[in-house]
DNA sequence: CTCTATGCAAATAATTTGCAAGCAC
DNA sequence: GTGCTTGCAAATTATTTGCATAGAG
């Protein structure tokens, strides 16, 4: 059985809010990833208004919950999506009118051939970025 | 023979101003890529203070020019290197101390294991977006 | 009742824009 | 000279922090 979101936040020592449950409905309904500002909106648009600091904050701790995965294409701004059972994966954006689309793969090189097959998109560029402890800090 | 970097600053129209100089010229010092502030910074102690708007301006333009790539580790600001004849690559942080590292490869997967022996550090995870064009905008 | 969460105000920080004066070509 | 550039001030935008109050368990 799968562990659900609300257990997670149970055992991380969180309450389950109105505006959390709200957040959270609204990153379920949400493929692509949505910026910080879009939730806010939402949340007015589905009558359970939160302050933009509340959405911040929870984002923020959602993350550390490792229950939302926090995507940076960017822009200047994050994007979140929920981890909820999906599989590991990266996403494209269009240049020209900044559409996202889920990518279901991820090596690389090769795999441009496959993200434009699998998109339609001309592939134009990438950015891979690896993370982790170096010799001092590991 | 290369284009020197001048040669393509002439054919974008641009000039050659005494600040332009002095960013470029750290920046061909500068391996890891580096934050705009520390460009500011480093201008300064080099006796050749400029403005931190003509830094942000200057970054931009040569952007666009394809000479320096911008590289952004999502750490709330953006950082810059010179592409200079550069190898395309990418890079590794640590997510303790922040250090940068270069990586001399590209694709990915068994390319973690890969990149661990290069860099000696524990990949904990990494990040690749693709950048196109859509069906729409193409 | 206790501790986490929220709202509001205000502070940070990165980056951008407007405009008049300066300098490269 | 003419147009690209710069510096300075001010505006924007994203994100964070402090604090008193409200609400979940």
């Amino acid at each position: 059985m799968t562990i659900s979101i609300f257990d997670s936040l149970k055992a991380g020592g969180k309450k389950l809010t109105k505006p959390r449950k709200a957040i959270l409905a609204i990153l379920e309904r949400s493929t692509p990833p949505i910026t910080v500002a879009e939730v806010h909106e939402r949340l007015k648009k589905a009558h359970a208004p939160a302050d933009l600091v509340t959405v911040y904050r929870n984002l923020a701790m959602l993350q550390e919950l490792g229950l939302v995965n926090q995507v940076g294409l960017h822009e200047g701004q994050m994007r979140y999506e929920v981890r909820h059972g999906r599989e590991h994966h990266h996403h494209i954006q269009c240049r020209g009118c900044g559409l996202i689309v889920d990518l279901l793969l991820c090596p690389l090189k090769k795999l441009t051939e496959l993200v434009e097959q699998q998109t339609k998109f001309a592939v134009e560029g990438h950015a891979l970025e690896f993370f982790g402890w170096c010799p001092q800090c590991r």
